[in-house]
DNA sequence: ATATTATATAAGTAAATATGAATATACTTA
DNA sequence: TAAGTATATTCATATTTACTTATATAATAT
């Protein structure tokens, strides 16, 4: 599996975060169209058909082949396919680039005040919590999930 | 497979498609922390994730467990294991409630009328797009895709 | 040639979003 | 009890988004 950005997965996810986008992105999972024949879909605007075209291009989730002056449009099925089978890993954070910055001392402060429920933290993790801890191993953290 | 309601999957959608939300999702994936943990890993005001948190947990994405005056967040494994199955048959339109008005007879107006690469276009393509045409029987649909 | 058609882009606008500062709430500690 | 802490909520604001109308572009039709 290739490497993703944070941003190139979020923006995969954006593309199809609003309904009626997702409506077209859906339409074009049946066929090849034409702007206007999802316009004539939808019933909203064709500029607005356009621009929600564009993103889902931009998205690499749909294709373009122009004829004469109609741009017919389709998905992608291979980049779809490929995202498909990459996102249970990237889910659990593998293949995930620039995750962020390494975690410091200070989070999670007192578990080991916690009264009443304490017998559900681990002796190891109430010790963790006040020693060296990076991202990999970070107190608050519990097997439990 | 339950069926889906579209704003239900743009929904999951979206709580994923901002990349500063997105790194919360996945620190959550690793395991269980408290609110601080995540402040003092993205260095964000612990507003901003509260509410981030908020839209993940109004997704279904990640879990609560209050402990004391803490809060101990994580994924929702399960749900998120159950989107990722049915995720194949949602992008291939299986599951889908409420997609929409059904394609009425506007679209694609003229194909036979492409100069240069009408060959591309079967008869039938060119026939269908002016006869009845339903949300299955399009013009403008090739096998090619 | 001009008119028409399909699509894209630009400009404007209303609504939604991400964020921080201030405040509220609820619990813990002293 | 009062003071402190973790988290949530409210409010204000800058940014982004989804949309429409108007315009541009490029091809087709007459």
């Amino acid at each position: 599996m290739t490497n993703y950005e944070i941003e190139e997965i979020t923006k995969i996810f954006k593309a199809l975060s609003d309904p009626t986008r997702f409506k077209i992105f859906l339409f074009l999972n049946r066929g090849i169209f034409c702007v206007n024949a999802i316009v004539n879909f939808l019933k909203i605007s064709q500029p607005a058909v356009s621009q929600h075209l564009k993103i889902l291009r931009e998205a690499g989730l749909v294709k373009i082949d122009k004829r004469g002056y109609w741009v017919h449009y389709s998905s992608n099925k291979e980049k779809i396919d490929k995202f498909l089978k990459d996102l249970p890993a990237i889910l659990k954070l593998k293949g995930v680039r620039n995750m962020g910055k390494k975690v410091n001392k200070k989070e999670c402060k007192y578990p080991e005040r916690l009264k009443g429920k304490t017998e559900e933290c681990t002796p190891e993790q109430i010790k963790k919590c006040h020693g060296d801890i990076s991202e990999k191993n970070h107190p608050c953290v519990s097997k439990k999930n």
